[in-house]
DNA sequence: CAATTTTTGGCAACCGCTTGCCGCAAGCTT
DNA sequence: AAGCTTGCGGCAAGCGGTTGCCAAAAATTG
């Protein structure tokens, strides 16, 4: 600093900045750096557009004071709150708390807060917050909407949003690849010489149970299996015990289940009623959520990246938040999916 | 409404308010209701400071525009943000995922956002996020927080927090029973007939191992059982590898562990090697997870009701943010424990 | 060296809401 | 009836930033 202007600002206040009481403002970076509040905010905010020699000198000033901008101050002025909400259908469920894991980590990433809802499996509440809360987040993730194409459609042309797992004309979408993953699983059933199959319904309103239904017809049929169908049930564990009992009601030597929460409470309603898995039965699930691999017997299920899902989904959604130039926002992703075979399928009983 | 002038706010725009393409403001519904934005306001916020008539014509006015306040805004001027964050040392480990749904389904009902933050088990990241988020939260929740004391004190000098599962002198605390659950584990190995028993210790920051180990060593030693100590490892499936190694080698008959991460990952670590539970070694884990229930062999484990307790540091922390005259504000809670016996226990071997 | 363009930083008007203070009108006292 | 509370609503000053616009300063040009 050669200049000794720069050191001589007005400086009213002697040291008593120092130590303030109130966390310091913008203002206070000002003061010390002997700027306007509006040169401070440049140079936070869009480096570029300030003289490098002022920037750091503000930039010093700051990390002196400890100054951090008030996101709702910023928010206030800027329109932006810097926070994206996740509606999940149920909180409680493992299978979205991978998601959760993946979309917090990317959103943290970028500086962004996660604003986390469970909108309890319905729609209304579901649209409530997405009402709400328009104000105070810049996007949503629907994590398996409960929304009606029409509702989808018109949500998404007033915020920015990204659906995962539930196909939309209208939203950039993530999606596991369950048409494949269903096949895959059918495959794998039919070459241990499975014929009769079941397929062991979740949540009606849910898209990717009707997708996972519909392929697991067309292709089963295909094979010449008998199918069977029985739901729809509440994808938890609790549910599992019905949904057990009716399946081996049907005559299947083989589910594939909704999701691995239910496949789980089967397992133990099996297991409980003596039924043997997979020597009797073989049970697929879905999804190869937290606990998967050391429930008893460890299960067998179609396996796709959720957590990465999730951070495809954040990185989707920023795009469209803050277009590149360049880049055209994708409108699609599909994540792979693979059946992870471990010792719940087995055999057909002969 | 006898007063004529008060209908006659000037109205420069029409009818346009009718249909905007923006989000309506205070103004707006001030507009409608012909009266000033203050009043809104306190109609809104402090209903008993306005007359009802005035506020029932302000609210129907506020209905029909769908009016809903920024919290943004709201938070500016206020001071207050209506946020809470809940810090937790590890996203990923369903022990926080309880305690998540907890805290959520309590600030959800009280109308508070719930900011999630992973901080990664280090005390750093903890610091850092109660520094930066001190702006954006009114207060925190501190799940098995990594502070030293010293900080913890600091910092809840400056902020209104709980913390949860750290014991703590200056700040209101809900803990789990933990010295109450090691004794009963204790009791049960004892009533099985276990006189060598070990500690699987967690990770060595955490207060909560502290306190498991020292209340282990007592009544283990109390009890004339030869006590071991092995650890630290990390509370995740995949180090149960390793502890269940060399909990093996110590040569004792029973564990009790950090939490059941860790104890699941003993248990498929002994069956891959075909130490047989109980048969060969009682295995007893720490919190109930989801999934305790259906590993195999089923764990005993001690249970707590941590979503309750997630449900009780938010009570704790809106008490202190909005302190009721009457009351004073509760600064321990201790949570009850018990054991849940399953199948991962049984005699000691011969 | 004057004229012109580009940088750089300041001014001030918000963003949407809260709140201290004030004044008016109505209700009570005596 | 005059004097005092009390209740209700408005005014206006912020809260802590951002940003369009403008002018001074610096760099470029002929």
């Amino acid at each position: 600093m050669a200049n000794p202007s720069v050191e001589t600002v007005p400086q009213g206040a002697g040291d008593a900045n120092s130590r303030r009481d109130r966390p310091p403002t913008i203002r206070d970076v000002a003061e010390l750096a002997g700027v306007a509040t509006s040169t401070v905010s440049r140079a936070l905010s869009r480096p570029d557009r300030v003289n490098p020699r002022t920037r750091v000198r503000i930039e010093e000033a700051a990390a002196e004071l400890n100054y951090i901008p008030s996101s709702q101050a910023r928010g206030l002025s800027s329109g932006r709150t810097n926070a994206v909400a996740v509606l999940v259908p149920d909180i409680t469920n493992p299978f979205y708390f991978d998601i959760i894991r993946g979309t917090q980590h990317q959103l943290k990433a970028a500086g962004v807060t996660q604003l986390l809802v469970d909108t309890e499996e319905s729609s209304e509440m579901e649209l409530d917050a997405l009402h709400k809360m328009r104000k105070s987040a810049d996007g949503f993730i629907l994590a398996a909407s409960r929304l009606t194409d029409a509702q989808l459609t018109e949500v998404s042309q007033t915020q920015p949003l990204v659906t995962f797992n539930r196909a939309s004309t209208s939203a950039p979408t993530v999606m596991i690849d369950t048409p494949s993953a269903i096949i895959q699983a059918l495959e794998h059933l039919a070459s241990l010489g499975h014929h009769k199959v079941c397929y062991v319904a979740g949540p009606p309103t849910s898209w990717s149970n009707q997708m996972r239904w519909k392929v697991f017809e067309e292709d089963a049929t295909k094979r010449g299996m008998e199918v069977h169908r029985i739901g729809p049930y509440a994808p938890k564990t609790t549910s599992g015990a019905a949904a057990a009992d009716a399946a081996v009601r049907t005559g299947a030597t083989a589910c594939i289940v909704f999701n691995d929460l239910l496949a789980i409470g089967m397992l133990q309603r099996l297991q409980a009623r003596g039924i043997r898995v997979p020597a009797d039965m073989s049970i697929i699930g879905s999804d190869d959520i937290f606990g998967a691999d050391f429930c008893n017997p460890p299960l067998t299920t179609i396996s796709s990246p959720i957590e990465q899902a999730g951070r495809v989904a954040v990185s989707m959604l920023l795009a469209q938040l803050n277009p590149l130039p360049g880049s055209t926002t994708r409108k699609l992703a599909v994540m792979p999916t693979h059946l992870t075979v471990r010792e719940s399928t087995g055999p057909a009983p002969a």
